[in-house]
RNA sequence: UGAGGCGUAGCGCAGCUUGGUAGCGCGUUUGGUUAGGGACCAAAAGGUCGUGGGUUCAAGUCCCGUCGCCUCAACCA
């Protein structure tokens, strides 16, 4: 019981600290580490591996819409922020300036990249000049930064990885249906990849992107109850266009202005796979994208033959393409266990003296702790069905978590009572700004999402008629 | 930027009230015994106590400054 314990002071109390938990998980699996720049995060090679395996389901996705992939600048002409006035006025708090290279004060200051709307645009606006040329659609994995105030790993760093996707359409209706398509193939992905279901929909006014029309979002429900905004799609109608001259000759051959789109997801998508998944023993990772599929734990492993038939597992699993490690380290089996629980693969294989005899492995999911006897015979085909249902039971498991803290209310001591037990609340809106602010005033929880298709009777601020239904959380 | 907390070995901490030889646990290294839920024995390595100044015969400890980190609020993917 004493050893009990001492492994359980590893990591804080889910339940009684969510945010320590959050920090001693993520440094203790060595996903992340600080980095000497307040604000930096390192990636290290586990937490690394999960956005390459981000990197390989998206690009395929992306390519099937025609997306292509490319690479801009990281530094910028502030001149070019300038030319779309909410943009600038959005960003200016957070941008970071190098004003001195080469030993010599710069003539023009170059802005680091915040976002690229402005240097795609102009680089779009060269290229653009038919019809013919559109729909123009490309997409940028980099880094970007945003000078922040308070940080946290994966969560909000000053610099962090996205992708950047930006198209640009011959009509206002296609980009408004590309915006959406997007929005719905992230949602695709979260949920078929990440485990992690999402509501969709789209943001109130100020909560939309600065120089957007319209900031489709999508929201996922972390384990304490507060929601992350896991990724958006804007539709930013002509102001770009505008801004940077995307114009091009009609098929009757006017001068029109291209209307384009912008949308992105960023490295706090790891953050979201941890604060959904996991639990008291740390992270839970869903197999499609874990760094190690599954792991291999040798009992007494000196035992003769042990080592040679794990080897041999080993091998089969990796040739049948499953991401396997044998853990052939001199600690103890109940130390591998538990070491590998708190990293969160999702099948861990248990292979001793016993086992071999008997032609059986002893089969671990991570998700449900259960623990289930398999043949070794085709040991593969076994492990390959067991990471499909753990993917599967863990967005089901999440989905039904969520799906029980979503409440209603029709006042504001509704929604605060519904935020403060960690829900996500519904209610009507009248569609104002001021019953916008009051409710982030009075209940620290801000307009997430418009619920689309509900309705309601009466806005829970002011009590006038309700034009929408929103969903009310705290977010991270 | 506001409020609180913390900087002592790789990690987690004690020591500070009342100044007097730098400590504990984990980890690491070496050798051995172990092995189905964080094993054990023995030996060893590892510190300018965040940093600058002051008080003192003497500072991890007292005083002043400074830097950094964490949590909570405001801003944000």
């Amino acid at each position: 019981m004493a050893k009990e314990n001492q492994f359980v002071e590893q990591i804080a109390d889910i339940n009684a600290d969510f945010p320590q938990w959050y920090t001693d998980v993520v440094l203790k699996t060595k996903l992340v580490d600080y980095g000497p720049v307040k604000g930096t995060m390192v990636i290290r090679p586990y937490g690394y591996a999960i956005w390459e395996n981000i990197q390989k389901e998206l690009n395929v996705r992306f390519a099937a819409q025609g997306v292509q992939n490319a690479y801009f600048p990281l530094l910028i002409p502030m001149s070019y922020f300038t030319k779309e006035a909410e943009h600038v006025e959005g960003f200016a708090p957070e941008v970071a300036v190098v004003t001195h290279a080469g030993g010599e004060e710069l003539t023009e200051p170059l802005a680091i990249r915040p976002t690229s709307e402005t240097i795609i645009g102009t680089m779009m606006a060269k290229w653009i000049q038919s019809y013919r040329d559109l729909p123009m659609k490309v997409n940028q994995w980099c880094n970007v930064m945003r000078w922040e105030k308070t940080t946290r790993p994966f969560l909000r760093t000053s610099e962090f990885l996205w992708h950047e996707g930006h198209t640009a359409h011959v009509t206002a209706e296609e980009a408004e249906e590309f915006t959406l398509a997007m929005l719905n193939l992230y949602k695709e992905f979260m949920e078929n990849c990440l485990a992690i279901p999402v509501l969709t929909g789209r943001k109130t006014e100020k909560e939309r992107f600065a120089g957007a029309v319209a900031t489709y979002t999508m929201e996922a429900m972390m384990r304490d109850g507060k929601s992350l905004q896991s990724g958006t799609s804007h539709y930013l109608g002509q102001n770009f266009a505008k801004a940077f001259n995307i114009e091009f000759q009609g098929t009757e051959g006017s001068l029109q202005t291209a209307y384009t789109t912008s949308f992105g997801v960023s490295t706090r998508l790891i953050g979201a796979i941890i604060m959904t998944h996991g639990d008291e023993r740390g992270l839970v990772f869903p197999p499609v994208v874990a760094p190690i599929q599954c792991v291999i734990v040798p009992i007494a492993a000196r035992k003769g033959g042990v080592m040679e038939k794990c080897e041999e597992l080993k091998a089969e699993l990796e040739k049948a393409g499953v991401r396997v490690t044998l853990d052939a380290t001199d600690n103890s089996p109940g130390w591998k266990f538990n070491e590998w629980e708190m990293k969160g693969v999702p099948v861990r294989i248990e292979l001793g003296p016993r086992d071999i005899e008997a032609g059986k492995m002893l089969c671990a999911r991570r998700d449900t702790l259960e623990k289930v006897e398999m043949p070794l015979e085709n040991a593969a085909d076994g492990v390959k069905a067991l990471l499909a249902d753990v993917q599967k039971n863990m967005l089901e498991a999440a989905k039904k978590r969520r799906d029980e803290r979503i409440v209603y209310a029709d006042d504001m001591q509704g929604i605060l009572a519904g935020v403060d037990a960690g829900n996500f609340v519904k209610a009507g809106w009248c569609g104002c700004r001021a019953c916008e602010d009051k409710i982030k005033e009075q209940t620290g929880a801000t307009a997430r999402v418009y619920a689309e298709g509900e309705s309601a009777e009466t806005c829970a601020v002011c009590g006038k008629k309700a034009e929408h239904v929103i969903v009310y959380a705290r977010a991270y």
